[in-house]
DNA sequence: GACGCCTGTGTAACCGGTTACGTAGACGGC
DNA sequence: GCCGTCTACGTAACCGGTTACACAGGCGTC
C-alpha cells in the first residue's frame, strides 16, 4: 500500500539513489544498461516520483495558483478552461482558490500559497491593487487580471473603456438621444471603467440617466420597472453586464414596450443567453484572456522575456436583435 | 527577496527551530514568553510557512486534486463551486486538472497527482471505472462522481435513471404515445442511464424512436430537421440533455410545429438556457454534487467514518412551457 | 609506466519544515 | 541533600527527492 521511494527503487536495482535520479530524469552521464535496470525496477514497483519532495528541492512547483472572485458560471468556466489549456500544455497544474468576499480571509488564501506555487494569477476587481500587492508572499510572481487601473507588476485587462465607447458609437448611429446606464456595483472597477469609457464616447447632445446597480438580474428588472413608474423618458438603456441587461428586458416587455422601436437595449459581457434572446452586447473572450494570463506568467516563471508590461484584451461589438430589427 | 525560513525565524528570536515550530503551531509545551519572541520574530521578517516543507515532513498537503473531463460552461462552474466551498471552509485547497478525450494523458496527469494531493475527485463518464482504479497513484483516496455503474470505491452519482422515468411519467400523464429520443454520445454513461429509466418508466403501449446524438445543440436540431423530413410522426422528444433538446426546438420552430400542442419537447439538466426558454426538464443540482463529494473526500482523510459508499443525488422535475400550456 | 582525461557511479548535503528523544533546571517530598 | 517529576527547550533524524563533489577505473599519450 505504501508507496515506492526512489530508495525502493535503488535498492532493486542495485544502484545508488543518484543514479536512479539521473536515470529516471533522462540525465545523459548514466550507462544504457543501469538505465534499463532502473527503468525495470521503477516499473515493476510502480513508482511514480513524489511531486512534493521533487519541488522542495528543485525549489520549483510547476503549480501556478488562481485567485477569484465569485464569478458568475460562464465566466468562471471560460477563464479556467483558458488558464487549464495553457498552463496543462506547458506543464503547470491550477491551484484554484476563490476569494469570497472576506478581506483577511483573502490574505490567509494568498499566504498559504507560498511553497504551493510558482506564480499567481489574481483576479480582484473589487480590491485595490496596493492592497493585494500588500497580501502577496513576497517574491511570488503574479499576473493581475482586470485589477484597477494602475497595478502593480503585470497585468491583463479587458478594454472595458473601448468596449462601452462601441456601443456608445452604435447607440449614437442609430439616433437614440436619451439613454439610461444602469451601472454596476460601486467600487467595482469593470464598472467604472464601462461608465467612464460611455460617458466619454457619446455626443454631447445625448442626454445620460444613470441608474445603481449590482450586475444582478434583479437589479436591472427592479431599476428598469421603477423608472417606468416615473415620467422620465428614454429610448436606450444601456447596462453595465449582460444580466442586468436582461432582467430589463424583462421589465420592459412586462410592460409592454416594443425593443428596439421604443426602446433598445445593450448590455456588456456576451454572455451564452444573450445569444438565445438577441442581446446586443460586448463580446469578452473569457478563454482567451485566461490563456493569456496563463501563458504570461509561464513566461515569466521560465524566464522568457515577457514582452508589455501589460496588455489589454480587446472585445467585440456584437449586433443583436435589442437595438436594431433584424 | 528571499523568503524567510524557519531557521531565520529561529535567529532572530535565539531560539531553535524546534521551539519557532512549537509556537507557531500552538503547541503547549512553550513558554509564553518565548512565544511572544517567536511571534514578534516571524511578523518582523513576513515568516509564512512553506507549505511544500510542510507537507514533505507531515505527509500531508492538504490539497485535494479535482480531475474533469471537458463539461461545458455551467456545469463546471457549478461543480467547482461546490467543490471549493465545502474543500476550503475544511482547509483544503483545489488542485485542478482537465482530462482531455487522451487515455494515456490522463493517467499521466492522475500520476502527477502523486505527492501534491491527499486525495482524488474524479469525474470520467466515458472511461470504464477499472481503468480508471488502474490509472490512480496506489493508495490515494478517491471519490468518483458520476462514473458508469459499479465503480471502484466511494462513489456519487445523479441519478439519471430516476430522472428520467419522472421524465417518462410525466410525458405518459399528459397523454403522449408516440415519443422520440435524442440519445447521448455512444459509451457515455450519462447518456446510457437515462435512455435506460426512461424505457423502464414507458408505459407499454408508447411508442419509443432513439435517434443517436452527441450532446451538441446542433445534434439535436438535424436529427429533428431530418426526422421531420420522414412520414414519422411523433406527438413528444425527450432529448438526453437540455442542448439537444433546445436544438429540437429550434428545428421545431423553423418547421412550423406547435410546442407544446403537437410536440412536447423536455431535457435532462436545466442548464440556465433552459429557464428563459421554458423547457421542461430535470434539475441537477450540481453545487450540491460538488460540495457534497468534497464532504465525503474530506471525511475520509480526516479519518471521519464515511457513510454509505454510494452515494445518489436525486434530481428534480421541473416542467415548464414546452410540455403543458402555462 | 606515469599521467591526464573522460565516463559512470556513489556519498552526503540540502530544500524547509516536524518531532522523537535527551537534558538542564526548577520544584516538591522525604 | 537526594531523588523523581515536570516544564521548556535544543539536537538531530526524517520526509523524498536533486545534485555538488569525490572517486574508481578504462583509455590514450608521451
Amino acid at each position: 500500500m505504501a508507496e515506492a521511494t526512489i530508495r525502493d527503487v535503488a535498492r532493486r536495482a542495485a544502484v545508488s539513489v543518484a543514479s536512479v535520479s539521473r536515470a529516471l530524469n533522462g540525465l545523459s552521464n548514466v550507462h544504457p544498461d543501469t538505465r534499463a535496470r532502473v527503468l525495470a525496477a521503477a516499473k515493476d514497483l510502480g513508482y511514480v516520483p513524489h511531486a512534493g519532495a521533487r519541488s522542495l528541492s528543485l525549489a520549483r512547483t510547476h503549480a501556478i495558483g488562481v485567485v477569484l472572485p465569485d464569478l458568475h458560471g460562464e465566466f468562471f468556466s471560460e477563464l479556467v478552461r483558458g488558464l487549464d489549456r495553457e498552463a496543462s500544455s506547458r506543464g503547470y497544474h491550477l491551484l484554484l482558490s476563490n476569494m469570497h468576499d472576506a478581506r483577511d480571509h483573502a490574505a490567509q488564501a494568498l499566504r498559504a500559497m507560498r511553497g504551493r506555487v510558482d506564480g499567481l494569477i489574481v483576479m480582484a476587481p473589487h480590491i485595490d491593487p496596493a492592497a493585494v500587492a500588500a497580501m502577496l508572499p513576497a517574491s511570488l510572481p503574479t499576473v493581475m487580471i482586470n485589477s484597477p487601473a494602475g497595478a502593480t507588476g503585470t497585468a491583463l485587462r479587458v478594454d472595458n473603456h473601448g468596449g462601452a465607447q462601441a456601443i456608445a458609437h452604435h447607440l449614437a448611429a442609430i439616433g437614440r438621444q436619451r439613454i439610461v446606464h444602469i451601472a454596476g456595483p460601486e467600487g467595482n472597477s469593470d464598472a467604472a471603467e464601462r461608465l467612464d469609457g460611455f460617458r466619454a464616447a457619446l455626443p454631447s447632445d445625448v442626454e445620460l440617466l444613470v441608474l445603481p446597480g449590482d450586475f444582478t438580474e434583479q437589479a436591472g428588472e427592479q431599476a428598469v420597472a421603477a423608472l417606468l413608474q416615473t415620467d422620465v423618458t428614454f429610448d436606450a438603456i444601456f447596462a453595465a453586464n449582460d444580466m442586468m441587461a436582461l432582467g430589463a428586458l424583462q421589465a420592459l416587455r412586462a410592460a409592454g414596450r416594443d425593443v428596439p422601436g421604443e426602446v433598445a437595449v445593450a448590455g456588456f459581457d456576451d454572455v451564452p443567453l444573450a445569444r438565445y434572446l438577441s442581446l446586443t452586447t460586448i463580446q469578452v473572450h473569457m478563454t482567451e484572456l485566461g490563456s493569456r494570463a496563463a501563458a504570461r506568467l509561464v513566461d515569466i516563471l521560465d524566464g522568457r522575456g515577457s514582452g508589455p508590461a501589460d496588455e489589454l484584451i480587446s472585445p467585440a461589438l456584437v449586433v443583436r436583435g435589442t437595438t436594431v430589427t433584424e
